[in-house]
DNA sequence: TGCTAAGCGAGACGGTACGTCTAGTCTTGGT
DNA sequence: ACCAAGACTAGACGTACCGTCTCGCTTAGCA
């Protein structure tokens, strides 16, 4: 049962990247709202038709191309003995990776792109904001945290340094997400 | 001390407010990326260049209307001497505020309509994310909290909470805030 | 050596017939200046791209209008022995052909889109206002004329009757157009 | 018997010359289709409703302008014995007028003017193809051709050559006026 | 090896909205 | 009272893209 199953029609693998790498670099240079797909078709070397055939919309595509890209910003934690040490170090990386141009601009257009579509958005969550949170909880249960002091430091951590840098942009000091992370940890520690 | 001498040119008040209802109400039916210039004329009864005329663009125009009904979410603080019942009050209070169906539509225009004009954004963040931020600083600083402690826990509390119902919608549940709240709360008194 | 060879690009028919036909309605309906392309769109049922994808320009538009319907205004001349009588018989059909609602409008309108744009008055002078000219013209010189009264006597002929047309609209009376060619005739007979 | 009784009403003679004076430079400038009424008004320092309290239309402000300069192209024509010298020099003369820069710009205004608004036309003819024509009939009419001749005559002469440089613009060359007006009076001469 | 159907580039199509321009009207102060 | 200034509603301008629709051309499997 492999999974190409679903595809059984022949697809220029070609285009397909041809179409990603010009959406990556059009978002990049331009920002989410001002992508067409007339402009991703045009530096694909692309017809329109094969960008629509393939995506249901701008939202869609710029989503996969995102998600793509996702693992340079979500990273695996540490599971040592220091849970602090742990969190606080994979929060500084966090940081350091959205802060960074290119980091910095995906979280932007994630953000934008999910702000306008639904399904769109439910995709995102699912390959981007879960997977963040997840990679949180999952370490604060394995150091046998209450699943309410899971869920809050989780929210806390997570919430408190995407939040500040949606806010604040490349400005955000990545030693600033250790600082956060110390103090939600203290507060889950201390119950 | 008069207060119109800055503003010699005369300006129709009734066109004004006409515009903004319009675009208020265009805004919770449609949301912002289907909110068009010309259907805000049309609406208002109003020809599109008087629009253009006062406002420099569309996000523009949405950052005025949002931040003329930021009263509805920015909420001030009690101080009483229970610091955390005084947070967790007013953070219940947010959670329920951006939980409401126009609270989380406006959020979500906020956020939108932040993520593609850098001038609409630090418009924005002055009118909203700042005071946000700014009600639970001095909060925390009247309780005596190190300054760090107190950006901390602000970045913690409010990015918990917004991020979150930015993530889960209307789905979030309020008392999720409180416990969030707390939870950074004992994080930083603790030290 | 196929015909099409010329037309690589697929353009659809209908649509050009469906301009064409709306432009020359609301052409006599409305009168050149109160043409607007959106009008034209409107009617012709077709996108507003549609039209400048192949029209530069709005006069260009009405030229090639107007020429495609020159011919009810442009016949030919009888070559029979009396040249006079043909030249009269061509002369009163080209003053009725003129002072009809339908000839007269298309005068002006001719007229009009010519005052303003050289490139459209260079192509309506070359397919209308030049072969009016050079059918009396080559009448003239089939009778032996010397070079001189055949221009003179063209200039005077179409200049007399045209002129005239142009100046007093339908109230023109066809019969004036025999006496002015008599006239002209009889001067460049004599020489 | 003053001639301002008809203007009992003060208005600033200062604006009305600004207006007119305005209106000529742009219409010499950028021709007739691209007078505005606003740039009229900006030229001029007026407010646009001074311009529209004293005139209906942009065509009625200019058929005041043309009208009011009308006499550098009407032109008498001297009464000497000799009709035909007499007739070409008036016609020669007119022929240069009308390809001057300024005399062909004055031209195709007026046609254009007079092509888009049935009052304007009335006014502009009444105020130049008539006296033009006039000129000619009297001319004709004090040298005893019948009725006919005369109005033939008018007729072929002015047409021919007005009708014409309409046509040819400046290339028009002046001699052909005097040929098609030596043709034309043989033939009103020879009946 | 040649046939046939898909995918493909190209780009025309009917549309929507843009942001600008001007028309003609209305209002406010200044002279 | 008339004026300049300029804001107002209205609506056309010409442009940019949308998402859909052919058109021929290539190209991969199958027969």
């Amino acid at each position: 049962m492999t999974a190409e199953i679903s595809t059984p029609r022949r697809r220029s693998e070609k285009s397909r990247v041809a179409i990603v790498d010009a959406t990556r670099g059009l978002l990049l240079e331009r920002g989410f709202d001002k992508l067409t797909i007339e402009a991703v078709a045009a530096r694909a070397g692309v017809g329109k038709q094969t960008i629509y055939r393939w995506w249901p919309s701008r939202h869609a595509l710029v989503a996969d191309v995102i998600l793509e890209d996702a693992d340079r910003i979500l990273r695996p934690i540490d599971h040592t003995d220091d849970v602090a040490a742990d969190v606080c170090a994979w929060a500084t990386g966090l940081a350091k990776a959205l802060t960074t141009a290119r980091g910095n601009a995906m979280l932007r257009i994630l953000t934008a792109a999910g702000m306008e579509h639904p399904d769109t958005a439910a995709r995102l969550q699912a390959g981007f904001s879960v997977p963040l949170h997840d990679t949180v909880r999952n370490r604060l249960a394995a150091s046998g945290f209450t699943d309410r002091a899971v869920q809050d430091g989780a929210d806390a951590i997570v919430g408190g340094i995407v939040y500040a840098i949606l806010n604040e942009g490349r400005a955000f000091e990545s030693r600033r997400a250790e600082s956060i992370s110390r103090a939600v940890l203290a507060g889950i520690s201390a119950r």
